[in-house]
DNA sequence: TCGTGGAGCTGACACTTGTGCACTGACTGG
DNA sequence: CCAGTCAGTGCACAAGTGTCAGCTCCACGA
């Protein structure tokens, strides 16, 4: 036992635990402010604890939202790439992907609410970390396109083109559903009309070679 | 003379003057922070006036974005308009539309990065009136698709589903080209990508009714 | 010509903010 | 078992915030 990583057991895993409380209570308040206007006392506050004790955690607020990213998008890269590879024909591929967009939305709306907030936000650490991720999302979809038979043709840049485009299409796909808010039927048209989207992207795609 | 809407003549335009250079210092310092961490004060210093003097051009920061969002995006309905009006083939048209968001880029940096940030920012009275304003432009595409002959034959949902789709990817091109920087050789990258993924949503179009 | 509406100013208020400093007390490794 | 580390506390400070009440002053309309 207790050869974890920089220290022993408990004494690690309390701040471990603070520091998760800490970045809880930020996504709570930032369902409704953005970052560069969140206060550190305000977190701590929320968080329980005293405001000094905040830069145990973090050096900044900063610092702690490139923390929330790398919380909501690290995990995510395994989840896309298997729903990527496990289907085949491409209608399926595309029900997969909206559909996986909308169980992400629905069930970590504040994850997704922050991350859209940010992409573009006040705060340039944060912007360039979601970026960066988006980045990786971008290349690896490329990778998993170049597997298909009918991209074996495909220029290595239009391909990475494709594959951005895909990704900015679920990003808009999310943040459209948490505009369309809690209502089942709005969401259901959004869900909708992203697949009609993604099945015309396909379309052209399939005769970009004409 | 003197019988403009609301009062005559020095007096209102002296106002609209100071209203004017609120706005433009607004605008100014929302190159380095979001609208919800934008402080009253901060804008009457950089402005020249009074804290309180704010008061008599708008009851909040919010109102403030509002009439920010009507300034950048209001006069851009008509160039929009004309611009795909004046077009006739597809490569023709894809070429203008890039150009014209490069434009708006060079031209006005400040309120295309200010939009961009705002649109999924804190403050909901101003996200609400871009959103709208974004609607009402996709409405507007539909309406000149729907005078294209090979659109004759589309479902009117379906070229609501394409127009908004030329929109979102104008706007993320006018956000990818901000975040492109100054550098030349960078921005001619952005709008090449743009450029194809324009010609891959054409082609597709061009299948849809099959 | 005079009275007035209203743009803009001054000063003050009650808060909130980030951060420095010295401190406590529990866990830790030797 | 004991000394040391360090997460978390309390207090203090200077600086900034939004907003209120009351003032000045001047272009305007009658």
């Amino acid at each position: 036992m207790s050869h974890t990583i920089g220290g022993t057991g408990v004494r690690q895993a309390r701040k471990q635990r603070t520091r998760q409380s800490l970045l809880d209570a930020a996504l709570v308040l930032l369902e409704e402010q953005s970052l560069s206007s969140l206060g550190l006392r305000e977190v701590t506050r929320a968080a329980g604890i005293a405001p000094t004790a905040f830069y145990r955690h973090f050096r900044d607020m900063a610092d702690l939202g490139v923390a929330l990213v790398e919380e909501s998008l690290g995990s995510l890269h395994t989840t896309v790439r298997a729903n990527l590879a496990a289907t085949v024909d491409s209608e399926q591929r595309i029900a997969g992907a909206v559909e996986l967009v909308a169980r992400l939305v629905r069930e970590h709306p504040a994850y997704v609410r922050f991350l859209a907030r940010e992409r573009h936000g006040g705060v340039r650490p944060v912007r360039d970390a979601i970026g960066g991720e988006l980045d990786r999302f971008a290349v690896e979809a490329a990778a998993e396109l170049a597997r298909l038979p009918e991209a074996s043709q495909w220029r290595r840049d239009d391909l990475l083109m494709l594959a951005r485009l895909y990704v900015d299409l679920m990003v808009t796909t999310a943040s459209a559903l948490l505009a369309a808010g809690p209502d089942a039927a709005a969401r259901e048209r959004v869900e909708g009309e992203a697949r009609r989207r993604l099945r015309l992207v396909a379309l052209g795609s399939r005769h970009w070679l004409d």
